[in-house]
DNA sequence: CTTAACTCGAACATGTATGTACGAGTTTTA
DNA sequence: TAAAACTCGTACATACATGTTCGAGTTAAG
């Protein structure tokens, strides 16, 4: 969020926020975050109350729906370009996809819940752009392994990053119903991938 | 449905419902079908005006919101069993897959999004109870095909089915964002799933 | 052609979500 | 310690979805 563009409503004249406003702000993005990660049709008074906040002290910080989401999608999508820095992309493509999934497939399910459950709120475009440069780095590392000869062209690339998305979203379902295990699902999804991708 | 089930509210003596009422019904399914399987979040009150059919006569055939989305799930399983008894399942498990995914690979997309968006209205037991037929068969074929070593044996039956539902899903959507046309989607379809199931 | 089924719009009751206004009390900060 | 920022509950205005009731008009069926 790059930090003091929330839409406060007052704000002190030095520009700076209160230490009791940052921690309220904190947990209900906290809040938020869990909650719309979790489930479709998640309430502001909700997202209050799970934030052990006053609902009219949440519409003091985030003064719309719409501006919850984006401060939380923001947020997330922060987090995640974070991890991706983190993590080494050199390498055989194929491996190096191999230990992203396994480092940040809960990371990516979350986003993609998160988003699912805002989508209704915010504007495809505005989504869009934040959403860009994730894939971006995923559409990098596939055509990396292209050129390299280890993944296979006869898919179009759009097609193989909606496939990681989804799949990495389906092993997440199969968990939450009980058919597969947290461990086994990265071992998972590296083994289907594997074998979709290989040229 | 099996027919005379629906919870009408007056019927005749006979039992037979009049002409211009089974008509309303049948325009209320269709509408239905199309506005719940194409996004989520649709009211009563629209299914009635995309039915040409007033909101107090819907309520005259269907008593609750619940009702309709009943009503409308078992009609489009329905047809999905019939187009499974129509399609050849014979001979090699591959080919009979690449088969169902060509004939039917829109048939389980628009059941699927049917399924996400009236999920809210009725119980998980009562949605699986009717899903699992379908689900069964599906799983009969990949099991043949296991056991005559034409599909790999070292991933979960469950795996491999939710695999199928969230690929046709993914494929779906990349139609509805203009990345795939809906020739090109039955291939890359197979050919996905045919990398991802070989032996 | 007569009756019963059906359709319709309008209105009402209820519930829930969003966002705002008020005023009193609490916590930071300087 | 005093002023400003912040929090809180309560209450209000608005909007929208669900489901029901009423009564008058239309249509099908015997």
């Amino acid at each position: 969020m790059a930090d003091g563009k929330t839409t406060a409503s007052a704000r002190r004249p030095s520009g700076q926020r209160r230490a009791d406003a940052q921690r309220s702000i904190d947990k209900i993005l906290a809040a938020g975050l869990e909650l719309y990660s979790s489930r479709p049709g998640v309430s502001v008074a909700e997202v209050a109350e799970a934030a052990g906040v006053g609902r009219v002290t949440l519409y003091g910080h985030f003064p719309s729906r719409t501006e919850l989401a984006q401060a939380l999608i923001e947020r997330a999508f922060e987090e995640t370009e974070a991890a991706w820095r983190d993590v080494d992309t050199s390498g055989a493509a194929d491996e190096a996809l191999a230990r992203i999934l396994r480092r940040q497939w809960n990371l990516m399910e979350r986003n993609r819940n998160l988003r699912d459950n805002v989508v209704g709120d915010l504007s495809p475009q505005w989504l869009r752009e934040r959403h860009d440069p994730i894939l971006r780095r995923i559409e990098a590392l596939l055509t990396r392994g292209q050129d390299d000869g280890v993944f296979r062209t006869d898919l179009p690339l759009s097609w193989m990053v909606t496939a990681l998305y989804s799949l990495v979203h389906a092993a997440s379902d199969e968990i939450s119903a009980g058919r597969l295990t947290a461990e086994q699902a990265p071992e998972v999804l590296v083994a289907s991938l594997g074998s979709l991708y290989r040229a």
